[in-house]
DNA sequence: TTCCGGCAAGTGGTACGACCAATCGCGCCG
DNA sequence: CGGCGCGATTGGTCGTACCACTTGCCGGAA
């Protein structure tokens, strides 16, 4: 199977076999081959959770080698979308941002994006967050944001400000209940969370202070608790304002 | 977290040659192995544009082989940082959104991500691309946003007028001369253009009235003329108030 | 000299087969 | 009855070979 006599016009060669990837293709990136398509159709029909069929299997029933399926099958894992455990086998996920994270980590370090640009994406999408969440009002997931809140005044250490302060838009987020808003706001808070606390030690400057951290995230639950979009929303841009200088002092180049 | 060090006896076995990829780790998500590591310190020094030595070289550089080394450019590709081109070789490109729109549009099929919830991630990302494109107040960015609005206004079907639609938001998000802001919202674009598209063939409603369209795309455009911030974010949140009971319509489930 | 065509080397894309490593289940033994 | 170990399964990697495409060089023709 491996080579067709004739080095056709038509279909390139290998794959002979009767695989039946279809050649739809339209706007979706050049991601959108024949295969990763099917794959794509196959994680569709397969539920979250389901466990795909070996790789050996997959590749011939598509009628690719094991390789090729490896490529598009590592890509799918890295957008989160596929969790594979050797010797057990691959399953179908939720979309995780790990993968996302990860692009972002990297992008930034190679100056293609910026701490501040990736900052004010992070800010529209808290707002939206606190409006959303304050929309909603679940008491249960208030509750923990409260939790974060109340860590964060008894944090003896930056680190331990740090901590709680993640927690608590991490809750902020679940209280929402979207899910592309969790995973979009999760994978910027995980970037600038690294990135801010890098060039805060460069800068030598603006160690944590609770007081200041309290200060600025107190109006943004007592809003929650009130059913508030708007003073949610508020308080959520307010609460950035403490970042703005940070990011407005001058530069430091990579070393 | 990833990785204890109790399990692992030292390297396993095969690829005995000097592989001198670093172990660096830390919580960065499940893609940070050694190998991927490496891979990302070579794209942060070469710079943009730059060409990658061809994958036999870099395999042996590294210590792997071909196809282990092909999985992560793979997922690099996918991510939008590398380029690879048959017969030429692989290149550092910008972070582009297309492997985000992929990831996205599968999770929406596949129901991990309601079009509710992205669409709410969108107009948060715009409302921001409105004030900062205000702010900024370049006007060339801004005359070519006009353009876009002279084409809804001379758009002759339906197509047109999304096409334009598109184009509007389109150089609205690069008036922002925001990197980050831009990729997200253009990945979230193309998606959501796409699935609310197919929504509104299945539900045979909602054909796009051009009035209507320059209604609400109007008052943004002036908004971001006058430089008036809080305006033109307004007028971004207005304007997406037309596509609200596109959502809350009845849903129909996948056939 | 200039231009064009074709050949050859380089590079990514894929295939196949083999083996390693982790996992899981079944059956044996205590 | 329960724990343990062996073997089958499955993902992870390696190596080799070949195909398809790109690029650039070189020689012949205009």
């Amino acid at each position: 199977m491996t080579t067709d006599p004739a080095t056709g016009p038509g279909s390139p060669s290998g794959a002979g076999a009767g695989s039946d990837v279809a050649a739809a293709d339209f706007a979706s990136g050049s991601l959108s081959d024949a295969l990763s398509d099917a794959l794509s159709d196959l994680i569709r029909d397969l539920g979250e959770g389901a466990r795909l069929p070996p790789e050996r299997e997959l590749a011939e029933r598509l009628g690719v080698s094991r390789g090729a399926l490896r490529d598009r099958l590592r890509l799918l894992e890295g957008f989160g979308v596929l969790s594979r455990r050797q010797g057990s086998g691959t399953y179908v996920r939720r979309l995780a941002p790990q993968g996302l994270e990860f692009a972002l980590d990297l992008a930034l370090s190679a100056s293609h994006l910026s701490i501040e640009s990736l900052h004010s994406v992070r800010v529209a999408l808290e707002r939206q967050a606190a409006r959303e969440a304050a929309r909603k009002g679940d008491p249960v997931a208030i509750g923990h944001v409260g939790k974060a809140l109340a860590d964060m005044e008894a944090a003896a250490t930056a680190e331990d400000i740090d901590r709680a302060d993640f927690a608590f838009h991490q809750a902020l987020l679940h209280a929402t209940g979207n899910a592309a808003l969790t995973f979009f706001a999760d994978a910027m808070t995980g970037v600038l969370f690294r990135a801010v606390r890098q060039r805060r030690d460069r800068l030598k400057t603006h160690p944590r202070d609770k007081e200041l951290s309290l200060a600025a995230h107190r109006p943004l639950y007592e809003a929650l608790l009130a059913g508030d979009e708007d003073a949610a929303g508020q308080a959520s841009d307010d609460h950035f304002q403490v970042w703005h200088d940070l990011f407005t002092q001058p530069e430091m180049q990579r070393p």
